[in-house]
DNA sequence: CGGGATCTGACAATCGCTTGCACGAGGCGG
DNA sequence: CCGCCTCGTGCAAGCGATTGTCAGATCCCG
């Protein structure tokens, strides 16, 4: 009673939502029990806690994550430092993030770095948010921000990255072995005079791909590519592609470290003209966002699975959360080559009337 | 001392971050003291507080966020509710947040809902974070929405789109003031058959964008535009396209809603064949996306002013943290045409050319 | 039918910080 | 030179939850 008087006289109302206190009262217990009724396997009776839900669907209550985290350290947020969200693969990766961890309850804190300041600097500010787990998507790491991960008091794991020195998680789809595949596809098709366009220097997806074609192309007795950079950007991709045909001997298969990038080459190639996709050139890229699929460019390419990406990350962040953070893994998700059409597969109009049997006149 | 060797004994070493004693004890001060040096404008001595933020930067220490918050019900954070991440205008429109969001201080707390569930159920669970406001973008809104919104009790903001009855604010771009200059744009050139590709049935977005373009249409003594759905996606555009090239009387030049869907309208026409852009017809868009300004596409736009909307917004938020929340207001942001290849203006390489004086053989 | 083992729920301390309140120290005019 | 007002500071009571501890209720079995 003297609560409830009090609490009206307090001049804020302070907010409309209830308190545990307030379903403690509706359901005739203490607010331990509601706490209790709240957390899996807490020392609690069935029916009470039945009841002290009942009272909560009621009284349309949820624990209020911010006090909840002051306390278990454990605020239903989770951290996510992304810098390259100009590339449409980073949006997408973003949103499968963000739904499957609504599934479990949790929400996503977008850290974006400022143009002049360091990844390093963000790293405290999230722990101090009392983040469950930091994901990092960006290209680079610096050997301060790598030590600044190990030694964080919540997992910190790299997503599409990998590190040599396994001391932080990492889930990564297996460039390596994309990279491969994509040499492999190319060779058998014929092609033999293969280039690569770069992205980022220190980028281990950039590296890791390179790294996979050059070793598929020698396998099958091919040079190794030529090798221009395009900063995983657009223009990175037009101003490789302007290169690449001023050469005396022009390459007949390019294939970009990224989709956005092997798209600036398509368009590229088209602007300096003389050459056309398929015909006398080949493109691939890596990644599989939306534009690739579109009809104008019709790009082949390495799908990464964002979908399993994302799961895998979530479960080594579930798994360690135990007391004891589970030792550092890497994990690699197989990729899958999408053909289209800059490798000479029909175009969509084509394969529309190839497949119509009844079609008029045939 | 004791504190200390309280904390050292104590089981769990919580975290090597500082606390509020921590700093008090280094400064010499008491913890309130600390608390008033980081609250602006709060009663302290300035050699006080100079003496804790002295201490505190040698600590490394940052005021908890969720304990601030917990309190004064400001946790440093901002929800944004976004649907469409699809759309490459809105990854943009997150960074753009969530920069300048980092540049106060505060965070951006990403809510996308579920497929399943509606979006009023989200607005209760980012209230319950204590964020200092809500942004939500998402395309439609239902009535119950509306008044979850009204009554919330943290200032909640819509983005890009508005609402006709003035009980939430809203910042958008001029969206009648862009259909008209489109309108206006096509009239002048000499375009006598236009065509709308509209987005969904209740944004107000392409509702806005297509009054507009009737009422500049009439003005310059033109028909009402042909028109067709295009769901505010690039598969839409195509589909849309099919639909227009397929009519007796062809339009010669389209508007789509927007920018992504404008991209499926020029790849639609391209597949369809018979008619070519700029020759035959025209296309316009509206955002100015990316893509938009790749050399495939050239695709003249309306651009929205993003970096502007999105100051507008944070400003409207900041006014509205004081006590009385300021009365609902709707910014209307000026855009700007960007022409480009699709209505007619010369491509890239013409231009190079035509710019190059001293072009070789000229 | 009674005693101990097993549960259950209440009490209270705590997380890190804010803030109303009271109090002591100065500054000033009278 | 004194009292009053102002300013700066520390104390302590919360914010809304979690959780170890412990007493009372429940239950089983001899």
């Amino acid at each position: 009673m003297t609560t409830q008087a009090k609490r009206k006289a307090s001049r804020k109302p302070k907010s409309d939502r209830f308190t545990a206190a307030d379903v403690a009262r509706a359901a005739g217990v203490s607010i331990s029990a509601v706490s209790r009724a709240f957390t899996p396997n807490a020392s609690i009776a069935k029916g009470t806690k039945a009841r002290v839900l009942r009272a909560a669907t009621q009284l349309g209550y949820h624990p209020n994550p911010l006090a909840r985290g002051l306390i278990t350290r454990r605020s239903g947020m989770v951290a996510l430092l992304m810098a390259e969200v100009t590339n449409p693969f980073y949006p997408t990766v973003l949103e499968t993030f963000a739904r499957a961890l609504a599934e479990r309850d949790k929400r996503v804190m977008l850290f974006t770095p400022a143009a002049d300041e360091p990844l390093e600097a963000l790293l405290p500010r999230a722990i101090s948010y009392g983040v469950e787990g930091v994901i990092i998507t960006s290209a680079t790491l610096s050997s301060a921000m790598r030590a600044a991960c190990a030694s964080a008091p919540v997992p910190v794991l790299l997503f599409n990255r990998t590190l040599d020195c396994g001391e932080i998680s990492a889930v990564c789809c297996d460039n390596e072995a994309g990279g491969r595949a994509i040499a492999q596809f190319l060779a058998e098709r014929g092609r033999r005079r293969p280039a690569f366009v770069a992205g980022l220097a220190g980028a281990s997806t950039s590296l890791h791909r390179e790294r996979g074609f050059t070793a598929g192309l020698l396998q099958a007795s091919l040079p190794a590519p030529i090798r221009v950079e395009g900063h995983f950007t657009f223009d990175g991709g037009i101003r490789a592609a302007a290169q690449l045909l001023a050469l005396d001997e022009k390459p007949d298969a390019v294939f970009a470290a990224n989709d956005i990038m092997a798209l600036g080459v398509l368009d590229g190639i088209r602007r300096v003209g003389g050459m056309a996709v398929p015909d006398d050139i080949w493109v691939v890229g890596f990644d599989d966002i939306a534009a690739a699929a579109w009809p104008s460019f019709d790009l082949t390419t390495f799908r990464q699975p964002i979908n399993r990406m994302v799961a895998e990350t979530l479960r080594i962040l579930d798994s360690g959360e135990g007391d004891a953070p589970a030792s550092p893994s890497t994990v690699l998700v197989p990729g899958r080559l999408i053909e289209r059409g800059s490798t000479g597969r029909p175009t969509h109009l084509e394969r529309e009337a190839s497949d119509a049997h009844t079609v008029v006149g045939s």
